[in-house]
DNA sequence: CGGACAATCCCAATATGTTGGTATATTATC
DNA sequence: GATAATATACCAACATATTGGGATTGTCCG
């Protein structure tokens, strides 16, 4: 699995896009937002990753913790419920899903400032995300060249360095990445 | 495909940009998701819209809901907890938070062929399916052509008619289509 | 029987995407 | 201050997709 800088593990599809949304919208250094199973987080190394945990989980993950702190990794609880009790946990902070957005901001202000500068790896740069997401709707290289005000070559450029980083060659294949990976942003 | 509008009526940021990632990442004709606060819904004139409310609000809008659905608009409850009872509410359908992706894709398609233009008897054939999968997979009609032992033009021909019967033109779209009616993989 | 439809095949013109180069300016990062 | 990464731009050749026609078989059904 690839490196990014932030994990969330949670059983509603709702809620993790919810939390992608948010945190890839603050320019907190979060870039990229991985969905993940409680397994995943034993079985992988993480490193000065933001991990958002169901707090259900807990219980599956508590013993390995520790490392996995050692790793510089901030686990997060996510609580739906709002009566889940921090402090016998192994969470470093407990997100409510009905917190409202300065709660949102503060506790995030707090894990950056608690975090070591976070670099991802082999991701796609803002541009790229841009481009792919553009591929993912659908629209041809001049249409994208044109909504972007670059040159049509920039734009197969892009493309060019997209496919070389992702491994993935056909549209289609882009497709199911953007939308796996919710880099489709449809907001203008 | 129809063009639609959707809003949002709920009180958790996290779950309002959740909503808001899945619809758009959806090719079903909803290219805007507005955030809104129940008073919204009693105000505006909305039409043709699939209006996502959290259950805790079907008091408040419970008696103009006649009105509002004659507007052609579709109240979807957003429930949290999953034990509220849809027999005795308002609302067209029910979205549960932790219900996982399959579940969202069934729901959010029947939304979409209840007011889409698109008939349902105008479905695929069998030949046209298999097609649309191989598509979807990133296979080019030469590729089809050679594992459905016809030529390029039967391929042509097929692709032809699967986007004049689906309304659906590029590729990233048929490939989101595929992805939805389960045609392809789409899990991680 | 005749109409509708599915599945198959063909052509030509045009549009669009891919590949493999090169190249420059700017901004991060070491 | 050097190096790497990013964003930008261009070209030519080739591959593939799209569009707008036309056509033949067979099957199902009223």
């Amino acid at each position: 699995m690839q490196t990014g800088n932030s994990v969330i593990i949670h059983s509603s599809p709702i809620i993790q896009q919810g939390f992608k949304n948010i945190l890839l919208a603050r320019n907190i250094g979060i870039t990229d937002v991985m969905v993940a199973v409680p397994e995943d987080m034993l079985l992988n190394s993480w490193k000065d990753m933001l991990i958002l945990v169901e707090t259900q989980f807990m219980d599956e993950i508590k013993e390995h913790a520790k490392v996995i702190k050692k790793n510089g990794n901030c686990i997060v609880g996510v609580e739906t419920a709002g009566f889940f009790n921090r402090l016998d946990s192994c969470f470093d902070d407990i997100f409510y899903v009905y917190d409202n957005l300065d709660t949102i901001n503060q506790k995030l202000m707090e894990y950056i400032s608690g975090v070591s500068d976070v670099k991802s790896d082999n991701q796609l740069s803002h541009r790229e995300i841009e481009v792919l997401t553009l591929v993912a709707q659908g629209f041809s290289n001049k249409q994208i060249a044109d909504q972007l005000f670059i040159s049509i070559h920039t734009v197969i450029t892009h493309r060019k360095n997209i496919t070389f980083k992702l491994g993935i060659k056909s549209i289609p294949g882009l497709t199911l990445y953007a939308a796996l990976n919710n880099l489709v942003d449809f907001q203008r």
